[in-house]
DNA sequence: CCGGATCCGTAACGATACTG
DNA sequence: CAGTATCGTTACGGATCCGG
């Protein structure tokens, strides 16, 4: 059977004949915060049919996007994880996920909507200049929403796990429209500027180059 | 009839929710290159069915990211353009674009394949700074493996139309995989360097300039 | 000719049940 | 846990037809 495709000599047409299908994308973005398990994905994606899934998990497989490994014993269990062509993929979402978010800006979370904060926090992410970085090395846990992640920067190295951290240097409390208005701020708020709305436990001074971090961001105002 | 949906929070969720279903974002990459009519687009998008497209582009219209204009008299014809959000879509898309142009690398063009000049040109020209444009006013004829289109320069602002402009002022004759080549090359290269990979007629600062412009670009090396 | 609408066969998807 | 099998529903593709 023979994949269905645009038939054009075209980026953006070759890009959706590979991953354009539904749920395709979302299940990249669930790798984007650390290897997952079937049922990891099954479980987060709502709605998609378990054969569907195998069947998207095999066709990137195929497509060298995701790879399939062996957890070491006794886990006795595997995880998809992306290859390095699924992670350039994975950084061309971002423009289009932060589009997708400024764009539901004026509305808030519909009720009985799944929210993870992992979704937002691994774009986010993202923008983060690791250069900026080098030398650092924290854990963030956030809690958007009351749904957790954390962010951990390592020296240039910046990522994104679902849950909850064991020993997290602050504790960012705060909403996910906050947190996307901060990354298009431009210039860093104060920490009392933003205390009412973003409630941070911990050291101060982390907190406040957390702030520059995402509001001094790689792109500029070159997103939208 | 509800609209699908993934229902979930989450930035890319809520895009794909918006344009990711099939063809509507390759309706958005044809606008990129102007204005277009009903057929115009039926015609480009070789295999979507008239009925589909009319409901999408019904959609687009509803979520406000394209809009519908009668063209003034005697054209006797309506055209359908992007709206400033179609817009910052479009922009959204650059990076998608590149990925999969980058991917595609290695295959050349497929037989039966269809390709149009400006499908990879409008992505292309968003690249260009506008702000190292002040001043400059160009319209450059390229031929991308023997199909047209126009990149017309007017003083920062930059745009792709398809076919053939009346006087250009160079024509730039080469293929797709060596112009996309170039957008990655960092340094921009010598006329002599590209002479027989890239054939331009007219004149040759232009040519230089336009070298210098696209390799030295807005995203420096931040895509991929 | 342009801008669709209608109809119908096929492919894709969603939900549930079932299995090694 | 990691899928496969089945089946009803929705979405898509191709053709034809229709009003301005």
């Amino acid at each position: 059977m023979a994949r269905r495709s645009y038939n054009q000599y075209c980026g953006l047409s070759r890009s959706l004949d590979l991953v354009g299908e539904r749920w395709t994308l979302l299940i990249v973005r669930e790798l984007m915060s650390g290897p997952k398990r079937y049922s990891d994905l099954a479980d987060a994606l709502d709605g998609i049919g378990t054969s569907l899934l195998a069947a998207r998990v095999k066709q990137l497989e195929q497509d060298g996007l995701i790879a399939r490994r062996q957890l070491p014993r006794p886990a006795a269990s595997q995880v998809y994880d992306l290859t390095p062509a699924g992670r350039e993929l994975a950084a061309a979402l971002v423009p289009l996920a932060l589009w997708g978010l400024r764009h539901e800006f004026d509305e808030p979370r519909r009720p009985g909507e799944n929210y993870r904060a992992e979704w937002t926090l691994v774009f986010l992410a993202t923008l983060i200049d690791p250069s900026a970085t080098t030398g650092l090395r924290a854990t963030i846990q956030f809690r958007l929403d009351d749904s957790p992640a954390v962010l951990s920067i390592d020296d240039g190295e910046v990522h994104v796990t679902p849950g909850e951290a064991d020993h997290p240097d602050i504790v960012v409390n705060t909403g996910l429209r906050t947190l996307a208005a901060l990354t298009a701020a431009g210039s860093p708020p104060s920490l009392t500027e933003v205390s009412e709305r973003i409630r941070i436990e911990g050291d101060p001074a982390l907190a406040q180059l957390l702030l520059e971090l995402l509001s001094r961001n790689r792109f500029g105002g070159l997103l939208g």
